[in-house]
DNA sequence: CGAATTGTTGACCGATTGGTCTATATTGCA
DNA sequence: TGCAATATAGACCAATCGGTCAACAATTCG
């Protein structure tokens, strides 16, 4: 019987590379990439494994992209909804920098890998299931965070306005990964801010 | 000297297949599954045609691809920017409309094929420089199609509006195609559409 | 020490990939 | 009718795909 598996130091050879660091570099390629742009090549180049080494720690092709995906969501997603509802940040501020990412990543940084949870939607939730509900569960936590930054702005409509935002930053994402002009991603930005924004403007303007 | 096309009838043996339509069922087999989930297997069997009948029509993969897209913006992009800038309809149906129609096809349809550009600009673009051109210039004509709606509602900002909507519909294909619940997309399908009417109620509301 | 267990390596696998080529069939035109 | 031009069908191709295997190395535990 073979199987595999060291995780807490048994008996047997120990595994010569972090494994942690070998799943950052698997999820930064298929992010790149995608699931069906990525061979095996790619990924044992990125990780400087041999194959049956890179089997034996994640499993097949499939298993390494969803494995990806978890590392994602904890290590980008969850930190965003941190962040997202950190009160050491006006609110505000919080809502500003969670739309302006992506255009900052574009534009200063030349990233145009978007993000993994939408490219994974786009490329891979039609053709697996598990892949499809890891996403929506992704999603659902950023819907999360947005929420309780909006309501700290004391917004009724809260869960409509969180939504959008959720839909505008999936869309500056895409659109960024096109290479969009610039001025176009901040005027969507700009606008979502301002419906963030809208009932206290029109309390002030009616005042 | 092998050259190809028969496009006008010249001499030679005459085209047995509809190139256009062929040209469709090419589309849409890129649309649902990309560029690199698609082998030429698939598009053999969605054709019906021989792999040298394609080829001699279309060239490889990528111009396939690429006449794909071409056709896409034709057909779905041209048509809806048209359908925009119909006055028959008011402004603001137009509006509602072209944002419903993400959550009608995934709803009511079951259809997650989403947007063939937002879906290239996710799984493509980045690959091929060629691609993410013609991505940008589909989004150009829908915003340019979405100013032109907006501008009739008698709106200052007009191009930001018109960048929210188009981001948000980005956002709302994306989404579908993770099978997102119906009630988050017509949420932000919402909040935008009050967006677009924000300066037209907040006057309501002051007068 | 010697099992037992696990990791690493590189060869190896069948299947599929995108793509070409040759032979044949069908046309227009001279 | 015969020639040039094009289309079709299917065999064929090297390369790559995802994945496995057997041999060997390194560790723990008795």
């Amino acid at each position: 019987m073979r199987e595999q598996s060291n995780e807490t130091c048994g008996p047997g050879r120990p595994r010569e590379f972090d494994k942690a660091e070998a799943l950052s570099r698997i999820m930064e390629v298929f992010w790149e990439q995608g699931y069906e742009g990525t061979g095996l090549t790619d990924l044992l180049q990125a990780t400087g494994l041999a194959k049956a080494s890179l089997y034996a720690a994640f499993g097949n092709k499939n298993a390494m992209y969803e494995q990806a995906l978890v590392h994602y969501e904890r290590l980008v997603v969850d930190k965003a909804v941190q962040v997202l509802k950190n009160e050491a940040t006006p609110a505000w501020d919080r809502l500003n920098n969670f739309l302006s990412a992506p255009i900052i990543a574009m534009d200063r940084e030349g990233d145009r890998r978007g993000c993994f949870l939408c490219n994974a939607a786009a490329d891979r939730a039609t053709r697996d299931d598990d892949t499809a509900e890891m996403i929506r569960r992704g999603y659902d936590k950023l819907l999360d965070g947005l929420s309780v930054v909006i309501r700290q702005l004391d917004h009724d409509r809260t869960d409509q306005l969180a939504s959008l935002t959720l839909a505008t930053y999936s869309g500056l994402r895409i659109m960024a990964r096109a290479g969009v002009e610039k001025q176009m991603l901040e005027q969507s930005r700009d606008a979502c801010l301002i419906a963030l924004n809208s009932e206290r403007i029109q309390q002030a303007n009616c005042a």
